[in-house]
DNA sequence: TCTGGGGTCCTAGGACCC
DNA sequence: TCTGGGGTCCTAGGACCC
């Protein structure tokens, strides 16, 4: 115990907050502890799908992203309460707060799980001490278990945060994989989804240990450069460092929804497109951030789903812009079938302070893709007569030359 | 009666250039 | 006449994670 730091090497932890969503609810309201509790969005609306559940639904089968009326008919007892985000951030907040007193090395990774390498912490006790410490101070102080995975890399951490829960705590070091990690069952492995198991599985690579010792050269035809990754994971190899810049270098910014129901309706898919552009002009302002990439993404009533993007010769960060791009693409992508969901994504994303030119400056450029977008009406007015996008679309009821949607389309470039 | 919304990373084909 | 090979950029799709 007293001598537990390796001579060389790093001691990482991977702190996982139990059944976060779930238990900040509790926290709220420890009436609800000990019963079944699933936080899930409004049935009505389409989005009612468990996003977290309590341990004890889990025991009845309910599992994440299962509808709500699914999880009722395995747990008839289980509450469900929709997601408080403001309470998700306040919570996360703290309890990173909390990590900052035992080092500034610290990598969050989503709202309820992070990296922190103690490798320089030997002052603060043996790594067991630390990770006791901090766990009971989470669960003292917030009322939230976490399960605390130490390794010497961040993959091992991962892994064996995820062997103990809840309020678990586990040491995986390299002498323990042959008993601790090689008997998984190969899909258990981080990194593993359900296309990559079944690619494996078919060459009889069932657990994580007989990935381990797989023929590297086997792995590569079929996985490519990931499957040779994932053998040396499953050996304990992942020099990855634990990088507290990382949260600060995001590359796309997103929004998507989906509809009450499946429609072609112009009025709403239009006033859809408003809403998530401005979404994403918001979040980019909050990180004074700017992209020169739009992508929009089209998901059918048969969840066939299209994505569509444009390279832009500048950046953009405004809700004008973005629209204007997004309801380009929109246009001329939408094959006219019902649509069940739509998303506008900016990617190549900067912040401002790190763009070297003004935004403003590109005006001219802006001009330059209007003018583009002209011609792309003229050439579908000459292909398909006065209504290019009557033809297009398929909708030959009116008479009228645009529909509102097509109207509102022409009206953002002709000002 | 099904299957949300936020991301990252990788691959593959075509265009284009040398 | 009828063709190599390498590199980069762009776009679309897919796998994976929480």
């Amino acid at each position: 115990m007293s001598n537990w730091y390796p001579k060389k090497g790093r001691v990482i932890f991977h702190i996982d907050m139990n059944c976060f969503y779930a238990s900040v609810g509790m926290a709220y309201n420890p009436k609800l502890k000990g019963k079944p509790l699933a936080i899930a969005g409004n049935p009505e609306e389409r989005k009612g799908i468990v996003v977290t559940s309590s341990y004890e639904a889990r025991e009845k089968g309910v599992k994440t992203t299962m509808p709500v009326w699914q999880a009722r008919k395995l747990c008839p007892s289980l509450i469900i309460m929709h997601p408080n985000f403001d309470r998700y951030r306040t919570a996360s907040a703290e309890m990173f707060k909390m990590l900052t007193d035992i080092t500034p090395i610290i990598q969050p990774v989503s709202i309820d799980e992070g990296y922190i390498d103690i490798t320089e912490c030997k002052h603060l006790g043996n790594p067991i001490e630390i990770a006791q410490n901090l766990q009971n101070r989470i669960l003292k102080e917030l009322d939230l278990p976490c399960s605390i995975g130490i390794a010497p890399n961040k993959f091992l951490a991962k892994m064996a945060s995820d062997m103990k829960k809840p309020l678990g705590m586990t040491v995986l070091r390299k002498r323990d994989l042959p008993y601790k990690l090689w008997p998984l069952p190969i899909e258990k492995m981080y990194g593993v989804g359900k296309k990559t198991a079944e690619k494996l599985q078919a060459i009889d690579i069932t657990t994580i240990g007989k990935l381990a010792h797989a023929n590297v050269y086997q792995l590569r035809q079929i996985l490519g450069i990931n499957g040779e990754r994932l053998k040396n994971r499953a050996n304990g190899i992942d020099h990855r460092i634990v990088d507290p810049e990382a949260v600060n270098e995001f590359k796309s910014i997103g929004s998507s929804q989906t509809l009450p129901e499946d429609t072609t309706n112009e009025a709403d898919i239009r006033q859809l497109l408003h809403l998530l552009a401005e979404n994403v002009e918001r979040r980019l302002k909050r990180k004074q951030a700017a992209g020169r990439n739009v992508q929009i993404m089209i998901k059918y009533y048969d969840h066939k789903t299209i994505t569509r993007s444009r390279k832009l010769p500048y950046y953009i960060d405004k809700k004008a812009d973005i629209l204007m791009i997004a309801k380009e693409l929109f246009i001329q992508h939408w094959n006219s079938e019902p649509i069940r969901l739509l998303g506008i994504t900016v990617q190549e994303v900067e912040e401002k302070q790190y763009i070297a030119q003004q935004l403003d400056i590109f005006t001219y450029e802006k001009e330059a893709e209007k003018e583009k977008l002209y011609n792309v009406i003229d050439r579908l007015s000459q292909k398909y007569g006065k209504n290019p996008f009557k033809q297009m679309h398929g909708t030959n009821i009116d008479d009228q030359p645009h529909t509102s949607f097509q109207k509102d389309f022409l009206n953002d470039y002709k000002q």
